[in-house]
DNA sequence: CGTGGGTTTGACTATACTCAACTACGGTGG
DNA sequence: CCACCGTAGTTGAGTATAGTCAAACCCACG
């Protein structure tokens, strides 16, 4: 989902700014364009039949999102953090086609969402709410590099998105936020911030084994 | 995650012939290849940490996978029944840049496969057992044209296979078929066969009302 | 200083998982 | 041709995890 710097920069685009809640486009409707977060954080979600909202992936910054041919928008984007955006036109994409490297760039993009589909269904299918939360925050201090910030992780997005993006009731992310300072030392700061294991690379091999021991 | 006949056609590529449980390529392997489905089932998957098995998509006649660039796979491939392919390699792929419409296909069917994921994580979370079977049927009949058949549906892969892809042990599974059978008489033949209500129209429009009515 | 969304806590419940035993089927070899 | 084995699927009993409903809370905002 990462953005190729390279192809981007040579074609037409230019910033646009949204506060937080404002939806950036719907789902089902005809794409016009595809983005790439500067700041903020942008959410990609599906409103199910039952009214309830599934969060499917979180593009932070670099993250290039809506690179969609031939489908209407399979989920709508919505700004879960106020944000700053690059906006490139869907013909765009034809004429890079032209260009050498033009295809491997877009293409890559698409296929990174693809990726990033893949590991969301991995972490969310078939585990527990403990598993899912410590999968998210690992995910966030990765993107974060909060190695050098001292374990320190802040979530630009409220919990009632964490919830929906783990799959869980709110009430079950808070009561599991409170299990894992009890079981795994985690600090949490306040209900957007958490501090980490002191170190954090114990944090990552920790969560390969714990996870692979699995429940019980 | 349909393909686009009319540029595929005019790569290069030949057939394939895989016998059911083979794996086409792994989680992880760097892609040589993306290919169409011509006969038979190919299932798309990622191994959990736990050691249990997510599967993410059921690819039938007419969809194509594997149409990934700058990444390594996200998910393995296995046949899921005997299957008959067609391999395009993937260096056809930068070819097809060159061409005017190439393009716009390729990055058309990445675009379909990230369609066909969110669908499913849309279906997997927060549902019943019984609305993801549901769900699981109401494609298969659509993919199988079933109005035509007097709404008989064949599975091409196991039930195992169909539980891990809804996310459920296998146990459930087979309970929920039984509890499907009568609650909303549905008959199931055998393993792989289930009859659908009379007039599949009215079990479509049913789906729609119930699983908006929600759970209780 | 009041209002309201987001968050937390508590009590209860239900859904689906686990373990375990049993059955049915298909293939294999004697 | 029949006995055997292994895989796939079913059924049962008990349990645990996370959902629901309800109410209190707290902070930001007007």
């Amino acid at each position: 989902m990462t953005g190729d710097g390279a192809i981007l920069d040579r074609l037409h685009h230019w910033r646009v700014t949204t506060p937080k809640g404002r939806m950036i486009y719907d789902e089902g409707e005809t794409p016009s364009g595809f983005y790439r977060v500067e700041t903020g954080c942008v959410r990609l979600q599906v409103l199910r039949e039952d009214g309830r909202r599934q969060i499917l992936v979180f593009c932070l910054p670099g993250d290039v999102f809506g690179v969609e041919l031939d489908t209407l928008r399979p989920m709508a984007a919505e700004a879960a953090a106020r944000s700053e955006l690059t906006r490139y036109p869907m013909a765009a994409i034809r004429n890079a086609g032209m260009e050498p490297g033009g295809v491997a760039g877009l293409i890559g993009a698409a296929s990174s969402m693809v990726s990033a589909l893949s590991t969301r269904l991995k972490g969310l299918a078939h585990a527990s709410a403990e598993d899912r939360l410590m999968w998210f925050l690992d995910w966030l201090a990765r993107r974060q590099n909060a190695d050098r910030l001292g374990g320190l992780v802040h979530a630009p997005m409220s919990r009632r998105d964490v919830a929906d993006f783990l799959g869980m009731a709110p009430e079950t992310l808070s009561r599991t936020y409170a299990s894992l300072e009890r079981s795994r030392g985690i600090l949490v700061i306040d209900a957007q911030t958490v501090q980490l294991r002191p170190s954090l690379s114990s944090l990552k091999s920790g969560l390969a084994l714990e996870v692979g021991a699995g429940p019980k």
